[in-house]
DNA sequence: ACAAAGTACTTTGCGGTACAAAGTTAATAA
DNA sequence: TTATTAACTTTGTACCGCAAAGTACTTTGT
C-alpha cells in the first residue's frame, strides 16, 4: 500500500521546481529573467533549481542575443513534460481519493 | 504571479507528509505500525514525520492498551484537514491549469 | 578610455532536513 | 529472568535550500 507515494516523483517535490515545471508546460519557453520574476528567487537560487531540472533532463537551455544583450530561455524537454504530467496523475490520484 | 506557489504548505511538500495526511484524511485514525507498514518507513523515520505534524498541530495522538499491548492511534486534527485541503486546492488549481 | 550596469551564472557558507541504525523505556510473555 | 514488542529518541551522515558574494562577459553612459 506504498502506492500512494508510487509516481511521486522527488524532483518535483520541491515548490520551486514544482512552479518552473508547470510554467514550462503551459508556456513553450521562458527566459531567465522572466522566471526569476515570476517566482521572486534571487538569480543564484534559480540557477540551482534550473540546474537540477537539466541534470534530470527535464529542462533544455538555449542561449541567444536579443537584440545586443544575452538571453537564456528554458523549456520543458519531452522527457520533463511526460515525468511531469505522471508526477500531477499521482497527485490527482490522492486528491480524488479524499474529495 | 508567484500566486502558483501560494498556499503551498511547506510541510506537505514532503511526500511521506503529504503520504501520511492523506492517509488520515481518508482514515479516521491509523496505528504507528500500520502507517510504517503502509508505507514502509523506519519507525525512527516514521516518529520524525509524525513529530512534524503534532509540532504543527495537524495531527493528535492517543495512546492506550489493545488488549495488553501499547498502540498509539493517531489523527489528523481539523485544523490538519484544513491545511491538507488547501494545499490539495494549490495543487489541484496547477493541474487544472495545465490539462 | 573608463566606470557602471546588466545577464547569467558559480562559489561559499550556513542552517535545516531525511534517513538508517542504534540506543532507550516500559510493559508483557515465556 | 530473559526475550520480545511498541514507540520512540539519539546519533551521525549526507544532502538540500537559500542568500550573498564573486565571476566573466558585454553594453551603455560620460
Amino acid at each position: 500500500m506504498k502506492s500512494i507515494l508510487e509516481n511521486i516523483n522527488k524532483i518535483f517535490e520541491n515548490r520551486v521546481r514544482l512552479a518552473l515545471m508547470s510554467i514550462l508546460m503551459v508556456n513553450d519557453e521562458a527566459e531567465f529573467n522572466a522566471l526569476k520574476q515570476m517566482l521572486d528567487l534571487t538569480d543564484g537560487n534559480l540557477a540551482a533549481h534550473i540546474a537540477t531540472l537539466e541534470r534530470n533532463h527535464y529542462v533544455s537551455v538555449r542561449k541567444e542575443y536579443k537584440g545586443r544583450k544575452p538571453s537564456t530561455t528554458y523549456s520543458a524537454t519531452p522527457e520533463g513534460k511526460r515525468a511531469f504530467t505522471e508526477h500531477l496523475n499521482a497527485l490527482e490520484k490522492i486528491i480524488n481519493n479524499i474529495h
